[in-house]
DNA sequence: GCCAACATACCGGGCGGTCGGTTGGTGACC
DNA sequence: GGTCACCAACCGACCGCCCGGTATGTTGGC
């Protein structure tokens, strides 16, 4: 009837919104108990702004967690390439790693709950990004071990799985109202995987 | 036709064999990937079977979650009231948890996957009983921070969320056909989460 | 005027859940 | 020790809803 009979999002804008609504219900909800129309709701566009630029429900999942690894991995990826010994630089990384999650709470979260259902084509992509990942953090490790900053009787793989889950894991207990902030808690467990709990190691 | 048209299951097995082929299931598509049909066919029962046994879909996982956490908050409390000190209990406890691990993957894997799914009245229970596990090993590592043998500076919260979530993770890397058994793999994390991965602590 | 960039109405399927019926073990009673 | 009523335990056809996805129409900027 009149020319705002509802507000309408800008043109060029749908797309962003659409990914910063499904993020955001995904960490919330979950990936199968989101619906595409949550989705274009909270988006306030239509099924047709989201099937213009996505071709399924699983591939938005899936731009989302290829965003997060892409840019988590650039990162790893200057820190490990600079100079200085493997431990410095794990310790670097895992503090860049805590602050990154301070600003990408939500994607990592839709990570942790539901990268287990990508499947299909989308995953064996992801599947390898990750592990391009995983490996560049695991590689430190073994730099670490050989230089002897590390301990070498416990594999490398299992070091870095150890503190990966961990990490993922965060978003299910840690609550930002809490007593510490993100950052500090990473520096906690840094310093946990470091030197562990007990205060004399046995000899 | 003849009596023998399909193979019954014996009147009596059809709880035991939904719960089995629903944690199955579960554990490898993931609850809401699962249906209720596959779970009949699987257990080679009918719906009927199903919802005589369980009010919903929901219920059915909520259950899978219970018993598997009675067991091992049982287990725990058994450990974390024997004698002896703190250090050695915990210890004790991790070891146990990894044993309880080795037999029980599956619903495991069920409870890390889904867990975020239950909701509504189940959900205040499964996070009572969770909280109470939680607690008790909690309460073990602050009696240890209060003994000396373990470091104050960082929360007994911390540290247990943090070995938890690693210990919880673990079906998502680790392959019983690799090189470590999980007993195996247990020493390891629990050496890891009580020295760390630094050779030489920090003075 | 033309093609992205959307909007809107619509669809077939499969999902969780239901409901009247059947079966078989159990115990009370003679 | 036969039989018979009874009620869990279980069967299986069925339902309505809502989901992901589509087909076609509309708009606006270059």
């Amino acid at each position: 009837m009149t020319e705002q009979d509802r507000p309408r999002v800008p043109r060029g804008q749908a797309r962003d919104r659409i990914v910063a609504a499904a993020t955001e219900l995904f960490a919330r909800l979950g990936y199968e108990a989101t619906t595409t129309r949550q989705i274009v709701e909270a988006a306030q566009v239509t099924k047709g702004a989201l099937y213009h630029w996505f071709s399924s429900k699983e591939e938005l999942l899936t731009s989302i967690y290829r965003e997060l690894l892409a840019e988590q991995t650039a990162r790893l990826e200057a820190i490990a390439a600079a100079d200085g010994p493997a431990d410095v630089r794990l310790h670097r990384a895992v503090s860049d790693l805590f602050t990154h999650m301070d600003e990408h709470a939500e994607p990592l979260t839709v990570w942790a709950r539901s990268m287990h259902l990508v499947a299909g084509e989308h995953a064996a992509a992801v599947r390898a990004e990750r592990r391009r990942y995983q490996h560049l953090f695991q590689d430190l490790v073994e730099e670490g071990q050989k230089t002897g900053a590390f301990r070498p009787d416990v594999p490398a793989s299992v070091i870095t799985n150890t503190f990966l889950s961990s990490v993922v894991q965060i978003h299910r207990w840690f609550r930002s109202q809490g007593p510490l902030t993100r950052r500090e808690l990473g520096e906690q467990m840094v310093s946990l995987f470091l030197d562990g709990v007990r205060v004399v190691p046995a000899g």
